[in-house]
This record gives structure tokens, sequence and C-alpha cells, in this order.
RNA sequence: AGGCUCGUAGCUCAGUUGGUUAGAGCGCCACCUUGACACGGUGGAGGUCUGGGGUUCGAGUCCCCACGAGCCUACCA
């Protein structure tokens, strides 16, 4: 039966069959009854709200091709997917959507708000899992998970409460990140500080009851009308009179006091600077040292508050230009100047943070952070409940930020969330938390109970994700089998709100670390370097350009440049070379087709050509021995295989691809193919047979090889191959292992030596046909020159495939040295080769040619004998380093020797 | 303010403990519609590793300084 398959590889029709083949089959159901060593990964949980960005795209990339390679190695592997409910996001995104129906989210009220966004999930939020499908990650689906499931939140409630009783939750009211747009308080961490050009306006501050006035600076004329001092530095004598004396509050004709704290910095603006408790953080502390009243003038909104008097109302930008104004006006304002300073930005909104009095929740960190801390510093390979961070810079920013460590704002002003598990009396206002809500107080026996209104950071309940998605607390076989998990991948800008309160929480409640070693992914940045942002307009858009190139060659192309630490800059010609690779495969593969075809043509059955037995069984003899140019290739694979490897082990993605590539297409096809061509056809069955059968092997281990990195072409072509009866997938075969009764022995390299002598022969005539401008068409004949008998013997044997490489007419091996004249002459240490013919010669060039090789070859020598020739460097270098170089510099000799003769012939004849 | 990273071929980047004429992809030049592949083949040109100083027998690789680019952390009004 003759195989159709098509000239150029069409990704589109190939990928979505099997995306869903692969969910269908339930092929990466994890089984932890399964033997094997356990490679467990669970995945950063994307957002519902969100579709597959690119930098999803190089995650899942990564993480599929540790899962695949892992699973193809006999490891009993899960990959477990999974959503976070996103709580600022999401709601975001389903309050504007009600928005544009005409819907005011807050008269719908809270239940019912709730009942939407859970509409709205159920009918838009599997959006990026199905993309997950599609790209064709090999997920175990059936343990997805979702931060907002019943079952998380029991976990989470019962983790929360947990920690309150040990005293590590508390409530309290003090100066925190507030959000004017968003409506909810923040952590540190979602408050981005930013470079900002702003302004220093001095304003005078009349003393009471004299002529004098203190002038303090300010970058926020606003939050003076919630003034409560001036404060001035002890040590400063400018102001030391007036120290206890009270100043009026301009605008508000309150009468504030003069205080002295050292917190203050005299050579900054006046060395005077207003307090204002309830609306700066150092303020606050000065406050609560000195006593201060807090005055909060401003709203949630970020409207000026009834505290404001006549600026009540105002949103907190007019209000600071009309008091700059009003001040103007009053002949208070002695002088504004450019500053420029950080502020405060909503990570979400992008709106300015204001610092606001508020009773919220917080987690004390640092308890939880010593475990933590303790894990990650201490790691070393092979210790035990430790943390490894790859990269190893990250490790001590890790380390940096854990140390100076800060407690945590953990609750938010939504709906949309794991709601805090604290009840309220009516009756007596005394505080019940507890995992179920309680239906009369404790202490009262009111049963008027309110829950608290808020709702947990969105990352808290990411914090528990390596265990609650495995059913802790319960003893399940999941967890029990894949906890610790083996590895987390993910990006480094969430180190601190993910990966660092993972570590601290899973110590503290299961007494191990959540995962073995963190890597942390690098960043897609813009051609231009910019990073990329869907606001900007210049993310690049994964699904669409997978649909252009192909999924495979998106993550071959990801994984070659997703070097450790460096961030990747994403081009069309870069993807475009990936997909020319996923073609150069393909057609290798048509290649295979081909001749199959012609074997069975000819009578020889696939049985006979492409049993399971077959491929484990190569590289098959012939005559005796097995062909150098099959010792040659294998040898290259075991070596691939093993260098890819070692390279996945470390996380060293761009070197396993290039790896990879350089042997599909450097050595399987450009030499490989090339070489065994005519064999295939041979007359002689048992030639032809071996030569099939030796390629047929290599070209299934490089389909392994490769298919963590493009699993829908493989598979492919695998199924495309034939394949023992009760095989399902690619993916499950087993990882190509090094055939090392070709690697050891000593032997391997001396063979694969004359096999690259061979190469360097072909390449030196097809130099010559270059470089002479010899007609492609023409054959010619060449002689070959060696002083060495092995040499001589190795290229008779070879001589076939040099004369068809090099379209050659014959090929004479001599023992005696070339003749001087006529024709091109190559050489090398090793030999000489010629090709003879008439025409005119372009003496010119070949003689610029000449000198410009011999000048780098002198140098080359002469640096190599100076160093030779320094005692101290013979005395000190290694053994192996000066023989290295004494090997090299004698061959050196002998080409400089051969080149010089040249030239001088070729002076001679001009 | 503190900490960190980077500066290598026209472009984007590799280069693991310092060691033999510094690599890849793309681009470029020349030739080739050869029976797997023009999303291809063959051959070739092109860097002295930002600059300066130092350590060393030996430095792209380690140290110091300068210049340039970027990142993280941080309550100086």
């Amino acid at each position: 039966m003759a195989r159709e398959i098509a000239k150029a590889y069409e990704p589109q029709q190939i990928e979505p069959r099997w995306a869903e083949y692969w969910v269908k089959q339930e092929l990466f159901k994890a089984d932890p009854s399964a033997p094997g060593p356990v490679f467990s990964i669970v995945i950063p949980p994307p957002n519902v709200t969100g579709s597959l960005h690119i930098g999803h795209m190089l995650e899942h990339t990564e993480i599929d091709i540790l899962t695949r390679w892992h699973r193809m190695r006999g490891y009993n592997t899960l990959y477990l997917p999974g959503t976070d409910h996103a709580g600022i996001s999401t709601q975001r995104v389903v309050v504007k959507q009600l928005m544009d129906q005409g819907i005011d989210y807050q008269k719908l009220g809270r239940e019912e708000f709730e009942k939407r966004v859970w509409a709205w999930k159920a009918e838009a939020g599997s959006q990026i899992t199905e993309q997950m499908r599609g790209i064709g990650e090999s997920c175990d689906w059936s343990r997805e998970r979702f931060t907002l499931s019943p079952e998380m939140s029991r976990v989470v409630r019962k983790v929360f409460v947990q920690l309150y009783n040990e005293g590590l939750i508390y409530r309290e009211t003090r100066l925190v990140n507030w959000c004017p747009v968003c409506l909810t308080v923040l952590s540190d961490l979602e408050v981005n500080h930013e470079e900002r050009l702003g302004h220093l306006w001095y304003i005078r501050y009349p003393v009471a009851g004299t002529e004098e006035s203190v002038v303090v600076a300010t970058t926020r004329p606003e939050t003076m009308l919630g003034d409560t001092a001036v404060a001035v530095n002890p040590e400063d004598e400018r102001y030391s009179g007036l120290v206890g004396k009270r100043v009026v509050l301009p605008l508000m004709n309150r009468e504030i006091p003069i205080i002295a704290d050292s917190m203050v910095d005299r050579e900054f603006g006046t060395g005077a600077v207003k307090i204002t408790p309830a609306h700066d953080p150092n303020d606050f502390e000065v406050g609560k040292r000195h006593g201060l009243a807090e005055i909060d003038v401003m709203r949630d909104d970020g409207r000026m508050s009834g505290a404001a008097g006549t600026y009540a109302g105002l949103d907190r930008f007019e209000a600071r230009k009309k008091i700059v104004e009003d001040l103007k006006a009053l002949g208070l304002l002695e002088k504004v100047t450019d500053h420029t300073h950080a502020i405060g930005i909503c990570e979400r909104s992008k709106t300015i943070v204001e610092p606001r009095i508020s009773t919220q929740w917080f987690c004390a960190m640092k308890g939880l952070a010593a475990p933590a801390l303790r894990a990650v510093r201490e790691w070393e390979p092979g210790k035990e409940n430790t943390i490894q961070i790859v990269p190893d810079n990250r490790r001590q920013e890790f380390l940096n930020w854990l140390d100076n460590i800060r407690d945590w704002t953990i609750s938010r002003q939504l709906w949309w969330g794991h709601r805090i598990p604290a009840w309220y009396c009516g009756g007596c206002e005394e505080m019940i938390v507890a995992e179920e809500a309680p239906t009369r107080c404790v202490k009262c026996g009111s049963g008027k109970l309110r829950q608290d209104p808020d709702v947990l950071d969105t990352w808290f309940s990411s914090g528990l994700w390596p265990f609650s998605t495995l059913g802790w607390p319960e003893k399940t076989a999941d967890f029990e089998k894949y906890y610790p998990t083996s590895l987390l991948i993910t990006g480094y800008d969430i180190l601190f709100f993910w990966v660092a309160r993972m570590a601290m929480l899973g110590i503290h409640f299961t007494g191990k670390v959540p995962f073995r070693a963190v890597y942390l992914h690098s960043l897609v940045r813009t051609g231009s370097g910019e990073k990329m942002s869907k606001s900007k307009g210049t993310g690049l858009d994964p699904v669409a350009l997978n649909q252009q190139y192909g999924t495979d060659a998106m993550r071959f192309c990801l994984a070659s440049m997703a070097a450790p630490g460096t961030d990747i800059v994403l081009s069309d010609d870069r993807l475009a070379g990936a997909r020319n690779f996923a073609n150069k495969i393909w057609n290798a593969a048509r290649f295979l087709f081909l001749n199959l075809d012609k074997f069975e043509q000819r009578g020889t059955g696939i049985e006979e050509l492409a049993s399971p037995g077959v491929r484990s069984g190569a590289p098959y003899a012939f005559e005796g021995s097995v062909p150098l140019v099959d010792q040659w290739l294998y040898s290259r694979l075991t070596i691939t295989i093993e260098t890819v490897n070692e390279a996945l082990k470390n996380y060293r993605f761009h070197e396993a691809a290039q790896d990879v590539y350089q042997f599909f297409w450097g050595d399987f096809c450009d030499w490989y193919i090339e070489w065994v061509k005519p064999e295939l056809q041979s007359e002689n069955r048992e030639r032809a047979v071996v030569a099939w059968k030796n390629l047929f092997a290599a070209f299934n281990d490089a389909l392994r090889l490769l298919h963590p990195f493009m699993p829908f072409l493989t598979e492919e072509l695998w199924h495309q191959l034939p394949q023992a009866a009760e095989a399902k997938s690619i993916a499950l075969d087993p990882f190509p292992t090094p055939r090392t009764h070709w690697t050891t022995g000593g032997k391997e390299i001396g063979l694969m030596g004359q096999f690259q002598m061979m190469q360097e022969v072909v390449t030196a005539l097809r130099n010559i046909r270059a470089e002479m401008k010899l007609d492609p068409k023409k054959k010619m004949s060449a002689e070959l020159y060696s002083f060495d008998g092995v040499t001589r013997d190795a290229m008779e044997r070879s001589k076939d495939g040099i004369v068809r490489l090099a379209s050659l007419s014959l090929l004479t091996i001599s023992s005696k040295p070339l003749e001087q004249a006529g024709g091109a002459v190559r050489s090398t240490a090793a030999f000489d080769v010629r090709i003879a013919y008439s025409d005119a010669v372009d003496g010119e060039a070949e003689k610029t040619r000449l000198k410009k090789e011999i000048e780098g070859l002198q140098k080359a020598i002469s640096s190599k004998e100076s160093q030779l020739g320094n005692e101290t460097f013979r005395s000190r270098a290694p053994e192996k380093i000066i023989r290295g170089l004494e090997a090299t510099l004698a061959d050196q000799r002998i080409e400089l020797q051969k080149l010089r003769e040249r030239l001088a012939e070729l002076e001679r004849h001009r």
C-alpha cells in the first residue's frame, strides 16, 4: 500500500486531531498506585478570566517538556491543571459586563452578584483550559482544580481558623494601601512604585498669637486639611524656640502643635514637616508616638470627606488644585519646586494608591517565613525538605525579601472570593472565628450573627495550591504519593506573591516543602525589547501564532531560546526557523515512507522491516560489521541523548533543543540520509535491508527524543510508522536511552573520527568545486593521498560515499604524495585531495585564499609555540592541556607546510 | 537609597568550575529547480568579546574603575 503524505508539513491539519485524542484517551491520567519514581507538578493556575498569552505559552511549554520527558523515562507522572478565581480581576470583568447591560452590581446585591459571576464562569471560564488542551499539554484533566471550588474553600477555612487560633492571623486598625478605584485594601506587593515628576509646595503656617510663621514643604497639599501637627528635628536650632508653640492651620483655622521628632530630616525642604497621621505612613507613626488625632479627610473613593470643610466632595486631585490656588490667594504659598519621587500605583487599576486608616485582617509573617527561609538557604543536591531555586540569583532575591518580610494584609473588600470565616454578634459584639457558620453567639447566645463582609486575598488560596489540590488535609493516595511536588515552574514576577507564600504555608501546614525545586522562567519581550503588554497592544497572541506556524514550532522556538535567566525576544524569523525544522523532519519521514513503499513493492514485508524488535536491535551489521556510517550516527545519537538528558535535568531547555536540532538536521538529514540513499536501493537485498533497519531505528529514536519538544508532529509520524499493535501514543513510549555498546570500549572516538574525516574529505572537495566555480553538473575525478595506511583503508571503504557526495566521477586513493602540478588541492594534516582540471585557474583568488589561511595558521602556531616554550606554563598547566596543544601544533605545522608549498607552486606557475 | 543582572558577528542570543584558530539561528554573498524537503541543498564572508586597569603560565570567562541598558526591593515629607 502506497502511503499518501503531503509534501510540506501542515500542522493545522494534524494538531487538533491529536489534541483531542490525548484528552479523550485519558493518556495522562495519573495513577498513584503505579510503580516508578514520582514526578509531580502542579500548574500555576491561570486566571479564569484570562486567555492564553505568550508568557503562559512559554511556561506551559517548559512544564510540558519536562512532564513528557519524565513520563517517557518511566516516572509516575502527574501534571495537575486548574485555574484561579482571581478576585479583583474577575470581579472587575463581571462588573464591567453588568455595567454594559446597564446594571449596577451594587444594586444587584451580593448574593445575586455572586450568582452572576458563577454563571459567567460556567459560560466563559473554560477558555484558557480549552486553549491548554488545544496546545496539547499532557495534563491529567480528571484532576482539574479551581481555587474557589467548595473543596478548596473548606481547606481555606481550615487554614484560616488554625492560623487565627495560633495567633498568626489578627485584625487591626492601621494605615493601609487603599485603591480608590478598586475600593479595596491592597497588600504591599500589589502596589508598584514608579518614579514620577511632581512638585514640592512650600506652605507658610502662621504661629498662633505671634507674627512668626513656619514654612513646611509637601508633595501632597490636599492632605494638609488633616494635619494635626508640625514637626521639626529636636536638634534643629532654627526651630528650637518654636517647639511647644502652636500654628494656625491655614484654610481650616485649626490650631495644631509644633512638635519635635527625630524622624525629621533637617536637610530636606525647610526642615519642618506637616504631620497628617491619617494620610501618610510616616506621619501615622509620628502621630502614635505623640498621641496626635487622626483626621481622615478623604472618603474611600478618593473624594474629600466631610472633615475637609469646604472641600468636601471634591476629587483628591481637584482638591489639590483648589487648595494651592486658595493658599496662593492668601499669600501663604512660598514657592513651588519640581520634585521627583516614587509614587504607589495600584497594579490593577493603575491609579495612585491612597494610604488610608482602616480595620483589616493581617497575617503575621516573621514566624512563617523562618522555616521557608531555612528550606531555601540550606538547599543542596539531595537534601530532604529543602527548596532549590533556579536560576541562582533569584534565590538571593528570595532570601532578602523573606528576611525583611512584613505582615500581609489578607482581607479584601470584594464580593468574589473566599469569605472570611469570622462572625460578629449583634448582641455583644463578640467575634467568632470558625470553619462552619455558627448558629448562635458563644458568649451571649444571641442568634443575631453577621459574617465579616470581606473576602481573602486571592493569593491566600493560591498559597495552599500544591497541597489543597491533592486532597489535604485528608491523607489521600494522591497526597501521599505526589506531595511534595517535584518542581514548580513559574514566572519570577510572582516569586513573592506566590512562591514564597506557598513555601511558608506548605511547610507550616504539612511539615514538608511544597516543591523540591522552583524554576523561574524568563519573560517574553517584544522585538523592541519591551515587556509584552495587552493594554499597549504589544502582546503577541500565541493562539494566532500557533495557527500560523504550528504549535510545535512555537514550542520548539520558545524552548530553543529559553536560557535560564535570559529574557526572550520572539520574532517571526525565529518562529519561521522552527517551522522549517518541523518541515525538515516531516520530509525526512517522507523519505522513509517512500523507501518503505519501495521495499514493499519489491516484496519485502513490513513485519521484517519495522517490527518493534528491529528498533531495539539496531545498529545491524552487514557482512560481519556495522557500517562505519552507522557506527558514527549511533554514536552521535548516544551523545545527543546524553546531552539532552543532562540539559533538561538542569532546565537548560535551549541547549536540549539545540542538540536535538543539530542531531536531526545536521547529522541525520545532511549526512546520514544522504550517505545511505544508494544503499537502500542496493541490488543486494541484505545490504538494503540492513541500511533500512538502521535508518528506521535511528529515526524512531530521534522522534522520541524530539517528542517532548514537538509532541504533535512526532505523534503523527510515529503513528504512520509501524508500531506495536497495542501502542497508543509515542508519549507513552520510552525515551531513547544511550546505546552504550557504541560509546564504551574506547573504540567509538576512533570510529567517529574516521567518519568525520570522510566528512572533511567531502567538504574539501566541495569547497574546491565551489571556489573554482566548476560546473556543478559535471562529475570530475579526484585524487586523495594520505601517508597513513589506516586512513587510506578507511577512505577506500568509504569511497562510494565520497564519490557520490562530492559529485565525482572517480576517486583514486594513493600512497604517494600528489603531483604538485594542475588542478586544485586542499590539505589537512591527515590527507591531501586534488581535483584535476584543465581550465584556466584563477590563480590570484587561490593565492589570496592561501595567504589568508597561512596568516591565520601562523598566528595560531606562534601563540602555541610561545606558550609551550614557557617553562612556567609547562610546570603549571595540566598535562592534558599541554599534550592537546602539542598535538594540535604538530598538525598545524604540517598544514602550514603544505599551504606554503602550494603557494610556492602557484607563484612558480604565474 | 540598597541589592542584582546584562553589554560577544548586521540582528537576536548561547558560551557550566579560566585552558587548544569564540558558537548557533536569522540575515548577507556565490552557485544549484540533484527523485524527502526552495519551509530546500552546497560552499563562503563576517566578531577579538563596551572601554580602561589588575590577578594568572593563560581571561569573553575572576577582581577593580568608567560608560551604557535593564530588573527587584524601599514610608524621606
